[in-house]
DNA sequence: GTGTCAGGTTATCAAATTGTTAACTAAATA
DNA sequence: TATTTAGTTAACAATTTGATAACCTGACAC
């Protein structure tokens, strides 16, 4: 579920080369960031954190090579695709820049529809495994049990460790109505005994807290996630 | 930790080739199979479930887009790379060749150096990242393992050992909370026995040490890193 | 209307958890 | 060995969280 464009950072410093390529890339819904030489494209690269760097080789201030080399190192930019491109069509820069870390290599002259295609199969292959984690999003309310984080609209709402464990239960099975007595053997434990107001402190906690009803009483029954 | 060698299958009609790049591939320490037409390639890929296949694009019975097609509609090689080959540098095919599930796409003649350096650039990404010691960096703060060193706004902070790896531990997974028992065996290792209180302690020296509170606390769960 | 029941609300207190400081010990360094 | 530095612990303070009691509200039956 990847709800914001996918960027690219486009480092050549033939204008002509970085217009074709931004144009196409735009085209296929990327979000597109240039730069002019490798300086620049550092400068640029930690700036916007793109998905895919699109480096020329041949560049002023710093080559391509070595910006490869130094986003490599540079933990925030593990999951970057690196292409690298070069007018030399030479075996040894070949190896050397997918030594150096980057992900392909194109030569040029460049087709854009290859260019595309190609990293295209790339993100098949990356975005996949970034979300692996068990995060519930509903609209606009997402529980993070490995941040521990609530958000709603875009704002961290912070619940107690109770409160988030309760929330977390009924989102997982949304609609699903849980007994008063599953809540107490899921988030209190089986052996723990509680008075029968607890809960509906809870809930009411985590109804104010959010602001939004997101939990529904089921009279006699018990409660469920509904939103 | 891969213990098992990683096997590839080459799939091409002409002898030579099988032989050469099966040569480079094995001195590589790779494991080899081999395939001589389409058909015996998913024959070959079905026994062996390889973790890359390289497929030339003219063979006999079926061809390298066919088998490709196939085995990207089969479960089982989800995450199997496939490399495709072709004596034709077109453009169409190429573009073909990625669109119906390849990883890449090598142009004849193939130079068995840059074929491999495609492989293992394309294996980079799929197997588990070794942990390795990379700078992280997020905005002004930058956490640089190699040297052991903190820095602030360009401004150097000297962290001891133990609250250095807590740190990084922390910020290579930002947001993500750490239980006080995977910090403790993180950062503490398994078998020593430290008290509760030695953590906060050591969050604390950071906390006034960097003078900007970057470590979360998420009580009755853990810390985060959070800046 | 009144009683009853289930749940909602609030305030309060107890318990759990973390923060802070200082003192002590171990390890490194000169 | 003396000195510094790092790491740990204990004791206590501060804070947060959780549980409960007491009371309120609304629905429904009679």
């Amino acid at each position: 579920m990847e709800t914001n464009p996918i960027k690219i950072l486009i480092a050549d410093d033939e204008p002509d080369i970085i217009e074709i390529i931004s144009f196409h890339l735009t085209k296929a819904g990327f979000e597109v960031y240039t730069a002019k030489d490798g300086s620049e494209a550092i400068e640029q690269a930690q700036l916007h954190i793109p998905d895919c760097i699109i480096l020329d080789i041949m560049m002023p201030k710093r080559n391509g090579f070595e910006v490869c080399e130094y986003l490599r190192s540079q933990k925030q930019f593990d999951k970057t695709l690196i292409v690298l491109l070069t007018a030399l069509n030479d075996e040894a820069s070949h190896i050397k820049g997918l030594e150096l870390g980057g992900d392909d290599f194109v030569s040029k002259p460049i087709s854009p529809k290859v260019l595309l295609s190609r990293i295209s199969a790339l993100f098949r292959r990356i975005l996949p495994s970034t979300n692996d984690n068990k995060t519930i999003q509903v609209r606009d309310l997402i529980i993070d049990p490995v941040q521990y984080k609530t958000t709603l609209n875009g704002e961290i709402y912070t619940l107690a460790k109770k409160e988030f464990e309760l929330l977390f239960l009924l989102a997982e099975q949304p609609g699903r109505v849980f007994l008063r007595n599953e809540i107490l053997s899921q988030v209190w434990g089986n052996d723990v005994i509680v008075g029968d107001r607890t809960i509906d402190v809870h809930v009411r906690k985590i109804r104010a807290k959010l602001g939004v009803d997101c939990i529904t009483t089921v009279k006699g029954v018990g409660y469920k996630f509904d939103y």
